[in-house]
DNA sequence: ATGACTTGTAATACAAGA
């Protein structure tokens, strides 16, 4: 049987409710993983999404920034959040479904624009996010598992992640540092780069166009940004996997697009 | 010059994104 999981940082759900119905009408995720939901858990869309054929749906959110939420075709079986930082920013929730999948959403901090922990307190809080992924993946239990890591891990870690590997090692996002804490997160859980398992690192691979720049999309300027991570006891059930570009281009699109993996299981 | 925009909140300006 095969299932389909998506994630997309939708940059305000409110925002992006039809994007959302047509990307779920024509891509039909069994599991969407969202990010940037930008509102508190009270205003949630609910009957929005249900509409959209999401009858189990998850969301932690607050006021304004941050917030996620996983849509499911299908009832769970239990659905978690984990406290990262020792901040109730609502940047992680996680559900396991009745086939014993697990599937972890992530929003990690973006570490604002001065890439130095010490004078910047955002980049030392996504180095300390980073590092706790790290450590969390490291538990031997993972192995054990059949686990998925999705979001956006505001870190582009490969040379071919980004539009210019050379003019960016120094923009945060990019920088040898944390492209150091994303190759150690993925060797403590000893986890597959999905979307480098079907695309070789030669080849550029975005998910993330700057809305600064206008553009930044048809000159392909792009970051990747967002993620899909999966542990070894999934390599062989890895089928497909699709980068939802053409999102991008449309009206008042948000900057990031869906990534989405196919899984027999 | 990734500059130049977009979002939410609240009050026409600011914080945050990355």
């Amino acid at each position: 049987m095969s299932l389909r999981i998506a994630t997309w940082n939708i940059n305000s759900i409110r925002q992006r409710l039809g994007h959302l119905k047509d990307f779920t009408d024509s891509h039909n995720p069994d599991v969407l993983c969202l990010q940037e939901t930008k509102v508190q858990d009270s205003e949630f869309p609910l009957s929005d999404i249900k509409s959209m054929g999401y009858e189990e749906v998850f969301f932690h959110g607050q006021k304004s920034y941050n917030g996620v939420a996983i849509l499911c075709k299908n009832a769970v079986e239990k659905n978690e959040k984990i406290v990262w930082c020792e901040k109730d920013d609502r940047r992680h929730l996680s559900v396991t479904l009745k086939n014993g999948l697990e599937v972890h959403n992530f929003y990690v901090p973006s570490g604002g624009p001065i890439p130095d922990p010490e004078q910047n307190d955002k980049f030392a809080h996504k180095l300390q996010f980073l590092k706790e992924m790290a450590k969390w993946v490291k538990n031997p239990d993972t192995k054990e598992k059949k686990l998925i890591l999705v979001g956006d891990l505001n870190v582009a870690p490969l040379e071919k992640d980004v539009w210019n590997h050379k003019k960016l090692l120094k923009s945060v996002g990019h920088t040898p540092l944390e492209s150091e804490l994303m190759a150690k997160l993925r060797k403590s859980g000893d986890l597959i780069d999905v979307g480098r398992h079907f695309v070789p690192d030669d080849q550029p691979l975005y998910s993330w166009w700057g809305y600064r720049y206008k553009p930044s999309f048809e000159k392909d300027y792009g970051w990747r940004l967002d993620h899909i991570l999966a542990t070894q006891s999934l390599k062989s059930a890895l089928k497909n996997f699709e980068v939802v570009r053409h999102t991008r281009g449309w009206e008042k699109p948000s900057d990031h697009v869906p990534n989405i993996v196919d899984i027999d299981i």
